[in-house]
RNA sequence: GGCCCGGUGGUCAAACGGUUAAGACACCGCCCUUUCACGGCGGUAAUACGAGUUCGAUUCUCGUCCGGGUCACCA
């Protein structure tokens, strides 16, 4: 058996959505799993919008994950161009082979012949029409004389008007449709152009892919795919197709629906890694009982019997929960670099223990943009509800946190280092001297400094982060309004 | 509507004729603990339905229901 080789072929929107993103990465690890190539293929017939810099959008998310190409429009390759619009000699070509050896015919209906005589049906909310054959059986001599006279024509693939064809998907297994079912599609258009179901098999035949990937809203139309790579007289490819991903039961994740892609989950703060791992689970299991694996890992741990036929509801939670494993995998100086402009939003002053805060921060961050609300008592010193400090279990309240508050305030006040070690035997040397429970300190402490009833970490690192000067003064203040 | 595909807890999913039907996320409880997290322990929760094949069906077959896809001179 030769090399593997598979292909990725977006189209050029400016925009790189999951489900498009899981597809790259599946035949992506599909050839690197076999050593072999990974081509990428730029389809931009689109008749209309062509969005600036939306090649770049590709390009940079593929090289941000790792789906490095072996083949491309920027690096070229033995199969090339690589930018379909640049393909465009070809196919017609193609197409009369097919004419000539009885797959294909010359079509000379118009738009208006077809509305006339074959008027559409609507069926199921969609207007419907199957082409008639009409021009199936033009003599050799009719389709001459409309050809010299200049008359418009388009190519169509005929199908055969009986039997079955089966094709093999490597995910779903056979599958089977009875050529009745299928219309004489076309190849070429009217203006000499191929269709998008034609131009692909020419150039995945021509490039040498051995296994399409690609989402299952092919399955259908496959059959057709088969029967021209037979009237060709080529080997079909290996098929593998995958179920979407959803938003939910109804609906595919799409920038329509205003669902996050690629790029929003990384502006909003999830790492890459981490989003290429979940998806790489949706619609895929792994063999065993491991769920974390970097994409290098995959591709030797990659296998299409994992991948799944129905289609998988993405999970932001799930994500989530990933994503905060990364996180918490990341170096102390991995996890600085990223939070930092996060924690930025949040913090102006300079004065603090970035250190300290990062510290605290990364067992409790999920994604990067959580962090600054985490912060917001930084900055602004809000009053200080007395409410807060109440406690059940430790016993505490507004009154109880005078005394607290005084204490602390005087044993901090003699401290000069404040490092969450120096700190945090101050204090607890406090709480043993004075017979308390720890709490009955640290917790009025958390408010005095904070205002707020939840914050990442205890009052011991809040105060080494803060610093000697703010953390008294904020004790002092809050000793005031009791 | 025709055709194609699918249907295991709320979600992702394992089990490919024999299991007390895994695991993860979420949720709930307990422990740890200066809050919240992290970590540890435990819990609730599933084979869509009905026939058949079989000694035995989540697994094979058929039907029903439900969901998705497709039926363009779009890609």
């Amino acid at each position: 058996m030769g090399k593997v080789r598979t292909r990725f072929a977006p189209s050029p929107t400016g925009y790189m959505h999951i489900g498009n993103l899981r597809t790259a990465l599946y035949a992506y690890l599909i050839a690197k799993k076999d050593g072999g190539d990974f081509i990428l293929r730029i389809e931009d017939t689109d008749q209309g919008r062509l969005v600036e810099g939306a090649v770049d959008v590709i390009y940079n998310t593929l090289k941000d994950c790792g789906l490095y190409w072996d083949e491309g429009p920027d690096i070229g390759g033995d199969y090339g161009p690589y930018v379909q619009s640049e393909r465009m000699d070809n196919y017609l070509e193609y197409a009369k082979k097919l004419v000539e050896n009885g797959s294909a015919y010359y079509c000379f209906c118009t738009e208006e012949e077809l509305d006339s005589r074959i008027p559409k049906k609507e069926e199921g909310g969609e207007m419907i029409r199957r082409y008639d054959g009409h021009c199936r059986n033009l003599s050799k001599e009719e389709v001459e004389a409309k050809l010299a006279a200049g008359i418009p024509y388009v190519i169509r693939q005929k199908m055969p008007s009986e039997g079955v064809t089966t094709f093999h998907d490597l995910v779903y297994g056979d599958v089977s449709v009875e050529n009745k079912e299928l219309e004489d599609q076309v190849l070429i258009k009217s203006d000499g152009m191929p269709t998008y179901n034609f131009a692909n098999v020419v150039d995945d035949h021509l490039m040498g892919i051995t296994h399409v990937v690609r989402g299952n809203e092919y399955l259908s139309s496959s059959p057709k795919y088969n029967l021209l790579y037979e009237a060709f007289g080529w080997t079909p490819p290996e098929y593998v197709h995958c179920a979407p991903v959803m938003k939910d039961e109804h609906q595919k994740l799409s920038k329509r629906n205003g669902d996050a892609s690629y790029q929003d989950l990384v502006a909003k703060g999830y790492l890459t890694e981490a989003v290429l791992n979940y998806i790489a689970l949706l619609g895929w299991s792994p063999k065993g009982e491991r769920e974390i694996y970097t994409v290098e890992e995959l591709t030797h741990e990659f296998d299409m019997s994992g991948i799944s036929k129905s289609p998988a509801i993405f999970d932001p939670e799930k994500l989530k929960h990933i994503n905060a494993e990364y996180i918490r995998a990341l170096s102390p100086e991995d996890f600085k670099k990223h939070a930092m402009p996060f924690i930025r939003q949040a913090v102006k002053r300079d004065d603090v223990d970035f250190d300290i805060l990062c510290e605290v921060l990364q067992p409790r961050t999920e994604y990067f943009s959580d962090i600054p609300e985490k912060l917001s008592f930084i900055d602004a010193r809000p009053d200080i509800d007395p409410e807060l400090y109440n406690s059940k279990k430790f016993k505490t309240n507004a009154e109880t946190a005078r005394p607290a508050l005084e204490a602390s305030l005087t044993a901090l006040e003699a401290l000069d280092d404040f490092t969450v070690e120096s700190v945090h035997s101050t204090l607890l040397a406090l709480v043993e001297s004075l017979g308390v429970k720890n709490g009955w300190i640290l917790g009025p402490l958390r408010v005095a400094i904070s205002g707020v009833q939840v914050t990442p970490g205890g009052a011991v690192e809040l105060i080494a982060a803060l610093g000697k000067n703010e953390t008294l003064s904020r004790i002092r203040s809050a000793i005031a309004a009791l």
